[in-house]
DNA sequence: CACCATCATCGAACCGGTTCGACAACGGGA
DNA sequence: TCCCGTTGTCGAACCGGTTCGATGATGGTG
């Protein structure tokens, strides 16, 4: 079950068939085949954890997920299967590390326990000190985010602020004089995730620059938290006309709440964000909205982590992607009142 | 940064740092304090992949999970989530590998190439080419659903059959007499996919033994399917008062077929099944629904793996549970005509 | 004081691959 | 015929840990 086996058994020495299964240097073809046969009867494969001893690679990506308890979103979802999926073209294994803002055991175990050739972290925050880890550590490693001062980080972003704005814009466009963003919860903003942050300060510019009254509220990832969102603007602010969402958690609940309100959407309000392709095209009626690539942005991260972990002494590359607004039907003109 | 290092540094011998990390020798209390001051001082933490071909265990699980592009419910989401934590309680990892029905590179590498301690199978098929396949390899493994014919298996499910056939028992308590399962995709019931068939099996049972007629119907894993499905339901079988269904991902379109059909739930219609109850909550109203118990089941799934590793030997277990159907309110009275 | 256990440590073998340098066999050119 | 380059294969070292048997130091006992 072993290369010895498999030596004994074909008549030749380990090295050759090690070389005839690498094919490093050429060994003559009887032989190669003869080892071949052996090699099919007995179903070998070489020991993996062998081979990433003598090799000094592992075959292996980390994939750092936010942890069990905070509940994954569909975007999020999207970049898990999308790394697998791209990482398996690689023929490489992705290894999940379950691990909150501090470092935690899982974390601490993949980074310096050499059990992987480079990391794949989502959901860092601007100031995260699992990049810290990772950069003194010399590990390669792509973000999918980036920290607020990223120079000689590999990572992958959408500009947030960017496309926040631009909904804002195309509010304005519409003539709504009172907007609001319905954020992410509070907890994220104050841990500095960098969405939640940037988009506010895209939204608050791009409000400021169109003299709208504009708000912004933090909202836990969840259905009943949208519903409760939503009744509390209308209640302090019966004056706003739309509102601009990264929160795609909540969106059943503020769809529930719009509906339970009596106003027909885009008729009596309009709704517009940062929302996954697939969740807008559910959401009743489709919702303009500018979608977050995830399964670019996941296959990106790991041709860049490849590209890196082939060349470790190469010049950082980081991609800021600016996805369009697709334009369905959640938005229209400010009603009159 | 090896244990050559340590041991050179510290002043004894490789084998001594590796016993006083171990502690499967007695140190002197002194050697071990200079050995630790070191090893911290080093930051060193063993090479996974020598001590993995050393004792011959990786301390890692693969987590067989469905490819990318069939998308993962809530349900099969929340396993992931949950076993991914309950190995790390265990400082094991996790090792992803998407594959279909058929074994792609990816679980061939992992099966055979000694990746691994042991395999989480999610979304097996009654007749598992995989199950075989890993049977035959000597490789401890749990499912997550059973094979048609499990001797000697260890798996962990839920008893979908009695699940359903209580939801039928529970519409003809409530004098409905003409029901329907939403089945899951066609694909899926064709391919064997145990919940699918199991349920179809009690469901037809129950209905019989109450005297109702009983229809199943297949619908894709999606929204827009929900809706067509039911919107033919109401074409073709206006006399259907009740459904019940396994197919979560279809909820939110049969909710807005509901509703464009100007049916009141519970009023007009009932509504019950098999749904996660994190699901349930978000439906409007609240869904009587038996709740997979994903986190228990991939807890489950997790312990009973770590015992099979320890003990290959031991005799199989299996855990099928039962949940109890949690009232709520989507199910009411037969309307009268 | 001699003897024997116990304790702490060491050296060597081993896990299963990869890789390097060496070398034999062979064929072609001078 | 001699020399040299090429081709195919081998043996040994190495990757970085773990583990077993041996050994020297120590201390208690008869």
């Amino acid at each position: 079950m072993n290369i010895g086996e498999i030596a004994r058994r074909a008549g030749v020495s380990r090295s050759t068939v090690s070389y005839a299964l690498s094919g490093k240097r050429p060994v003559a073809a009887a032989t190669a085949r003869r080892i071949n046969e052996v090699i099919a009867e007995l179903g070998y494969r070489p020991n993996a954890s062998a081979r990433a001893l003598a090799e000094g690679r592992t075959r292996t990506l980390a994939l750092v997920i936010p942890p069990a308890s905070r509940r994954l979103t569909n975007v999020q979802l999207d970049f898990v299967a999308t790394v697998v999926e791209a990482a398996a073209a690689h023929d490489l294994d992705v290894l999940l590390s379950p691990s909150g803002g501090d470092h935690d055991r899982s974390f601490e175990r993949i980074v310096t326990g050499r059990r992987v050739d480079g990391v794949i972290m989502m959901e860092i925050l601007l100031d995260d000190p699992r990049v810290t880890r990772l950069r003194q550590n010399e590990l390669p490693f792509v973000t999918i985010g980036h920290v607020e001062h990223p120079g000689g980080s590999w990572w992958v972003d959408v500009d947030y602020a960017a496309l926040v704005r631009r909904c804002v814009h195309h509010l304005a466009d519409l003539a709504h004089r009172h907007v609001v963003l319905i954020n992410r919860s509070a907890e994220l903003v104050a841990a500095g995730y960098g969405p939640a942050v940037r988009s506010t300060a895209g939204f608050q510019e791009a409000a400021e620059q169109r003299g709208l009254s504009a708000h912004v509220v933090c909202c836990a990832d969840e259905p009943a938290a949208g519903l409760a969102c939503f009744e509390q603007i209308r209640a302090r602010r019966p004056e706003v006309t739309a509102v601009v969402t990264i929160n795609e958690a909540a969106l059943p609940g503020l769809q529930r709440a719009l509906h339970r309100a009596g106003l027909v959407v885009p008729r009596d309000f309009s709704i517009t964000g940062v929302i996954a392709d697939r969740l807008a095209e559910d959401f009743h009626p489709p919702l303009t909205a500018a979608d977050v690539p995830a399964e670019e942005m996941a296959r990106l991260a790991v041709d860049l982590l490849v590209e890196r972990i082939a060349d470790p002494a190469a010049d950082p590359r980081h991609a800021l992607l600016d996805p369009v607004i697709s334009l369905r039907s959640s938005t229209g003109a400010r009603p009159a009142r």
